[in-house]
DNA sequence: ACTTGTGAACTGCTTCACAGCT
DNA sequence: AGCTGTGAAGCAGTTCACAAGT
């Protein structure tokens, strides 16, 4: 769904992947096996073993035929690809129960994505701290802070009602990239990108299936 | 990744896109506007017109020629085409920051979804009431209650090391459609679904077009 | 012997463009 | 006049199958 950014050199459900093949080799790191045939690790992500090698040929040929691919220059090339080899400001608007949860969510910091300032307007909840030592601070702030922290990505878990208005502000303090919760398709301008999490969705397609799989 | 879903009448593409297409008609109706075309409901869910017309062809002709979609009986039809049109009872196991949120979200309730089980190990929580005024249980008395509460789906919220056991332990209470938020790849039988959510690979999208969309 | 890298075939989704209705 | 429904064309991603390399 409006996944259609323009200029990528790799298909979108390469990178998509790219980050699905991430998992295993940490896992073959830290194992200690030092190479991993496109067999394996297509079965370990469920996918096809050509779709791994024509993956990983987008961006140069470092397998070894006959052998399989280096885990470790492999992980640390995906990482270059997918710019997860440096660490990324963050903030998030709306600390309800979800924002709560991802703003204190380890499994972010792991991989280098850093809640670094956390939004809100409710006057109940500013200048409280999160569990995690964010403080919360008012809308109002959220120019001034995105700019001094650095901010690359704003994460949006306000009800529906306010995304929008949370994005425009994200975008003109200079914001590029929004990961949204909010149930709603929100417009941006050219230069921008928002990416939508909707577990309602994810859930609607499991009640589909459930329905139709096993009648017929 | 691995929605390869085996004997479905309509391509998955579809129906993520029909989940979406509830949303505008939901605003709609309650705005009292009776009918829509498939330009305008393509607009609001950033897709092509024809790409709409085709997912609706899908399942009958409902349009009116000259004049557009009724918005009432549009909206019913894709509920039931989605099985939206009844209430799903689902359980979740693993209630740290991110499952009490998804169990208070107010969001599933409204679409059908309904948490009728919580279950957790940690002999902490178990005996605590949610704020929604869910219980917690421990995961041994799943089974049962799956049984008990017809549970249809199963939602895992644990860290990654234990998400594959709660899953095997839902599939064998009889569970066959499971929303999966640890993020490790769950292996499942043939007859069953499941659909995972991996917001890292999300910021990993942002992270990559964010480094990659405005040089070149 | 084994596994990569890749042209070619294939599959399936999207978009076009227009006939068919109202 | 306007919008749907749809065959046909176009495009993109996947899989096959095998040559190439170790």
């Amino acid at each position: 769904m409006e996944k259609a950014y323009k200029s990528s050199k790799l298909p979108a459900p390469t990178i998509e992947r790219l980050a699905y093949y991430t998992r295993p080799l940490e896992i073959y790191l830290k194992a200690g096996i030092p190479v991993i045939s496109s067999e394996a690790l297509a079965r370990h992500c469920g996918v096809n073993s050509a779709q791994v090698r024509k993956d990983l040929a987008h961006f140069g040929e470092f397998g070894v035929r006959g052998v399989g691919y280096e885990v470790e220059t492999l992980l640390k090339e995906i990482k270059k690809i997918l710019s997860t080899d440096r660490e990324w400001n963050l903030c998030i608007v709306g600390l309800g129960n979800l924002g709560t949860a991802l703003a204190e969510n380890q499994n972010f910091a792991k991989r280098g994505y850093k809640f670094v300032a956390a939004f809100d307007s409710d006057p109940e909840k500013i200048g409280k701290y999160l569990p995690g030592g964010l403080k919360i601070h008012p809308v109002e702030k959220l120019p001034d802070l995105v700019e001094k922290l650095k901010i690359e990505i704003g994460v949006i878990t306000t009800p529906p009602q306010q995304a929008q208005g949370v994005a425009e502000l994200l975008f003109s303090a200079g914001i590029k990239a929004i990961l949204n919760f909010a149930p709603i398709q929100i417009r941006s301008p050219e230069c921008c990108i928002v990416e939508n999490v909707d577990f309602s969705v994810n859930l609607e397609n499991l009640a589909y299936h459930l329905e139709n799989l096993f009648e017929e």
